[in-house]
DNA sequence: AAAATCTACTAAATCGTTTTCGTAGTTTCA
DNA sequence: TGAAACTACGAAAACGATTTAGTAGATTTT
């Protein structure tokens, strides 16, 4: 590898002049500058990250934290479009993205924050992850500056996706197609309640009650997110109910196909018969009959926005102010919500 | 930070010493490594990467180049399964994961080659795209250790999905059920054909021509990978034909939600009046009624197999056959092919 | 013309590791 | 008992960059 030594060399300079001039410094003539680059050039010299790194204390590189239950959050369609947005804007401000992972066996099983302490991060995102890990909360306490998506710690910027104007948007549009019983099969963790699920429970509730309807409780079961069996089932159980409703929400799109089979295996049409809601806005929602009436979460704000405060932050760690971000979505109104009377 | 140099302080052993210790090597005493691991443990001793890395000329971290036109390959299901296969793989090896980009501003507009050497990759992993760009074979001509996803190049390791296998499981299959009229809506790339479509295409002329069917060749037509709207004008073209097909393969499952709704447009069902068979295996596939018929990639073999490979390249550069290993897919015979006589 | 100020450069320390080469001190062997 | 062989450790160089403090020489100021 053709290092600074080598330009000094082949220019005649100083090892500390080369430096200065690729780095631009003011006390460098304009001569040596533009000799240095190009030799530097011709050279086909590039920069080592490592030694800059190992000097200035500064890696350009920041850790990504998205692992859910199962998987990392690779493969959860709404959390891959934030990451992709995330990454592109992160990328555009000369920052590279690198998976936060713990439980390195060749480095001694090494805990999330010591793995972002040992690759040097600059800054951290996390997502997607159980937020009651003990491990995640010891990364959140740390000097490292850090941003959440979708969910609220105390004393860190977070970007969250406007989940309570997002129901109550999908809430008070059923309800002005004339939906009075309107169900809500909300999303559940395997843990405690996310602020995500709580958000939107509460919204739910308080839209409806703001507009006058009553729900039962029989109307709000718990499933997992994303998973279309038991979303298939609770959709089951809804429609053997003595008055059942005529709209369901989901919790997400994905959950949505479990109950739409579920409803047209009971032989009824969509959105005729009953109407359906999910949440997310993945492309197929958009693809398939009828189209999905839905809440398009903006993953490409989400993720901008989180890359461009965290790099604020990491440029002014002590001078920016800790806020928090609510990114609205857009609805789809799509056609699986039957107007009634 | 703390560094060798405290905890070399602390237990009154030279810096030597403490890396030796720390490292394992022979010659330190039991006790003396049981002291100072004690020691970097109380201290919170974490290395530092850079410095291991200016040092060793080893960064344990595998760059990533998934982009393909629109965005980078995360978005994409098939893709961003076969990310998450090899980042399990790659973590469990004590290998993080980065990806590489282009034309970052800080850093002279680097190529994907400069940001590799840049960031010390010790290996490289490309897949989903656009195999003719110039910087993609300058990669493929370096030094460093590559290995493609679904894509052949001379002299490079590569893991490729079986598609020729894979569509003529499915063109067996489909026959078997009794189908002489079927046609294909393929891929296509933007640019020129990639291995994938011609494998998937020749596949698909020579085993229905072992069968003894004849394919005109309107029942050809070629669309964008996972472009549902163009899918769905196609299968129209297909249906209005003097002899429309009994069955029709897609490029992808994402391309068949397209042709689906096309036919149902056209008042036909699905199985009975039109078959349908798609390629990918997502998992919506298998929520939707009928569940479509398809060949499930195998993502999990195909993502970890390249990281093995890749390991491998990594701690035997020269030593190792550049190898191409060919992963079946497994069909799903799902609901959407019609048994006919 | 001496003093002060600029300009353009360099030497050297430093970041945190790893590794080579020595070398005291102990043990083994002839 | 002296030579050979181990054992366990340390000094120092090196990796490739950045940055501080210093300095010749030219230019300006008084």
């Amino acid at each position: 590898m053709v290092s600074l030594k080598d330009i000094s060399k082949a220019c005649g300079v100083s090892v500390a002049t080369v430096s200065k001039a690729l780095n631009d410094h003011s006390d460098i003539s304009q001569e040596t500058k533009k000799h240095v680059r190009e030799v530097a050039d011709k050279l086909g010299y590039r920069p080592n990250a490592a030694a800059q790194a190992l000097k200035t204390n500064r890696t350009n590189n920041i850790g990504v934290l998205f692992v859910d239950e199962a998987n990392s959050g690779l493969t959860h369609d709404y959390f891959n479009h934030v990451l992709d947005s995330f990454k592109r804007t992160a990328e555009e401000n000369g920052y590279d993205i690198t998976f936060i992972n713990s439980g390195n066996k060749r480095l001694n099983n090494m805990s999330y924050l010591s793995h972002a302490i040992y690759r040097g991060f600059d800054g951290i995102v996390i997502a997607c992850v159980d937020f009651s890990d003990p491990q995640v909360d010891e990364l959140i306490k740390s000097e490292i500056p850090v941003v959440t998506i979708d969910h609220l710690f105390y004393n860190r910027t977070a970007i969250m996706s406007d989940n309570v104007n997002g129901i109550n948007e999908l809430a008070t549009y059923v309800y002005e197609q004339g939906h009075r019983k309107i169900a809500y099969i909300h999303g559940k963790e395997s843990g405690m309640e996310s602020s995500v699920t709580k958000s939107r429970l509460s919204s739910f509730y308080k839209t409806l009650q703001d507009l006058g309807v009553d729900i039962p409780d029989e109307y709000v079961p718990a499933v997992p997110y994303r998973d279309t069996d038991a979303a298939y089932e609770a959709t089951i159980k809804l429609l053997d109910l003595k008055e059942p409703p005529t709209c369901i929400f989901y919790p997400d799109d994905f959950a949505a196909f479990g109950g739409i089979n579920a409803i047209r295996k009971r032989g009824l049409r969509i959105p005729e018969d009953v109407s359906v809601v999910g949440y997310d806005g993945i492309e197929l929602a958009r693809k398939i009959s009828p189209i999905l009436t839905t809440m398009v979460q903006d993953t490409e704000q989400i993720g901008s926005v989180a890359a461009s405060k965290l790099i604020d932050l990491i440029n002014n760690p002590k001078g920016t102010i800790v806020e928090q971000v609510v990114v609205k979505g857009n609805i789809e109104r799509g056609e699986s919500v039957a107007r009634i009377s």
